[in-house]
Formats: structure tokens, C-alpha cells, sequence
DNA sequence: CTACACCCTGTAGTATACTACAAGGTCAAG
DNA sequence: CTTGACCTTGTAGTATACTACAGGGTGTAG
């Protein structure tokens, strides 16, 4: 059974069935095929393509990056070199967003440690670990 | 000068100045202390906090998830097991996103890998990328 | 062939996070 | 001592991303 309605295909994908009509609206998924009786039908890939929305959002990537982000990844893609400039801005803003969750990251452990070693937690360096 | 009004503690943070009276009033931060005309002083203690709060934002948090990382850090913080126990879930939770972005990033790269050799992107797993 | 769960459309409402405005007070320069 | 940039409050509006109806049709189990 490869194509599942809207109720079914909102579960598979974790979202409700009103998002998968919202997404469709905003373009960020594909129009289903319908029965006869006018019901949607969706393909596997697009319930792989909302779960990675719904995963990449929670990366705190808005739904317009988001639809970047899957452009990239959609045939046809025009312009070789067009398309390489974008990713790898893409690649850049990626790597800028890990460099900084691992900041929050060291700060939150050394405050763990601090707690660890004095039994009381001391006032910590989380403000400083997203400073420029 | 230690002490900012609104319209420079706004351009000094990065925010607007109505921000400024937003996270007042969801008291993500101290209200300030007043001039005798009643304007508002902010110390550059709240400017490095309201930065924070912008960056934490970039990186998908949300404000009430913003509001815990900075509970974290302010005193007092009551129970040291219990402390301890709330930052090691924000650690892993860090991780995890940490992981997800770089799972994007290799997906990116691969795609830009294959069209720098090709000449012409093919279609990528970036849909796999943040698979459970 | 009647329930009842599910689907349809369109429209309206909600939560989050600002952002803009109106009506007025303050302060520093010229 | 006026002008203009800045501040105050309260309230209202916006963008994003859903979320919840109302009013009606469909499909299947008993």
C-alpha cells in the first residue's frame, strides 16, 4: 500500500492533517493525486519529505529555508556553478549553527562540572558561549 | 558609561527597542532601573543577556526554551542534583541537534562533491539526512 | 441501508515573537 | 526657550506556522 490518505499519511509523517493541506498550499510539497472520490493520495516520498520538515524546523530553520534547502535537492537544478554558490552558503550557515550549539554545549558541561566538583553550581560562562 | 537607554541598548544588543520592552515583559530579562525622568538604564549585563537571547534564537531555540538555558546560569540554583540533571537534558538535546545539522551538512557536501564531478547535480539524498 | 469514521473546501482562530503607532513627557543644542 | 530627537505607556497590528471549525460528501461494516 503504497499511497495513504490524508489521515493516515499525517501520522506516518507526525504532523496533523490540516499541516499536510497547509504545506501543500505553501507550495512545500507536492499537490497529491486523488481518488475518484476527490480524497488525497500521498506517495511515500512525500511523507519522507514532511518528516524532514518537520526536523529540519526543529533545527530553527524557517519554512523558507526550509524550502531552500529542498530546492537544492529537487530536480531539475538549472546552473551547475548557480547551484554550488547556494549549497555551499548553505554548507557555511550549517557549520556557523554547529560551532555555536557546541559552544552552548562546552558551557552547560563546564557548569555540570563545576556542580560536580564544588556540590553547588557556580554562575557560568552560558552568556558568554554565543558571543561574537 | 555603563548605563544605556532603550535606543542605544537596542542597537548595542542587536533587537529593536520595542524587544527591548517585550522581554521585559515576558521577563526574560531585569527590568531595568529608571533615570528620574523615568527612562529606562540598562546595565551592559542585560545587552549581553538580550545577545544571547538572539543567537539562541537563530540556533531553533524558542524563548521559553531560551528561558530555561538562562535559568541555568542565573542564581540561585537550588538544588544541585536537580540542576545537574536539567542541564545534562539540554546537553543532549544540543547533541542531537548538533548531529542532525551535520547530518545536512554531509548531505549538502555530497551533492556539491557529485556536481563538482559530473557538471550536473544529480538528485540527493538531503531527504535522508535527518531520517530517525 | 444506516451508522460512523473519514475525507473535502473555505474560512477563522491561535501561539509565538515581535513591530508599529498614538498621545504625551524629557532633554540637549542653538 | 523652542525645536527635535529621544523616551514613556498602552494598545493594536503583522508574519509565521499552524489548528480548529462549519457544512457537506464518501466509504465501509454490520
Amino acid at each position: 500500500m503504497p499511497l495513504l490518505t490524508t489521515g493516515k499519511a499525517a501520522e506516518e509523517a507526525g504532523v496533523g492533517r490540516e499541516t499536510l493541506r497547509f504545506y501543500e498550499r505553501e507550495g512545500l510539497i507536492e499537490k497529491p493525486i486523488r481518488g475518484n472520490s476527490g480524497y488525497r493520495q500521498y506517495p511515500p516520498e512525500t511523507i519522507a519529505r514532511v518528516r524532514f520538515i518537520r526536523r529540519a524546523k526543529e533545527l530553527g530553520f524557517t519554512l523558507n529555508e526550509i524550502r531552500d534547502l529542498l530546492a537544492l535537492s529537487d530536480p531539475p537544478n538549472a546552473e551547475c556553478a548557480q547551484f554550488r554558490a547556494h549549497a555551499k552558503s548553505k554548507i557555511e550557515e550549517i557549520r556557523s549553527k554547529i560551532g555555536k550549539l557546541r559552544k552552548v554545549e562546552r558551557a552547560l558541561s563546564s557548569l555540570v562540572d563545576t556542580c560536580e566538583r564544588s556540590g553547588t553550581p557556580q554562575k557560568c560562562p552560558i552568556l558568554d558561549a554565543l558571543e561574537d
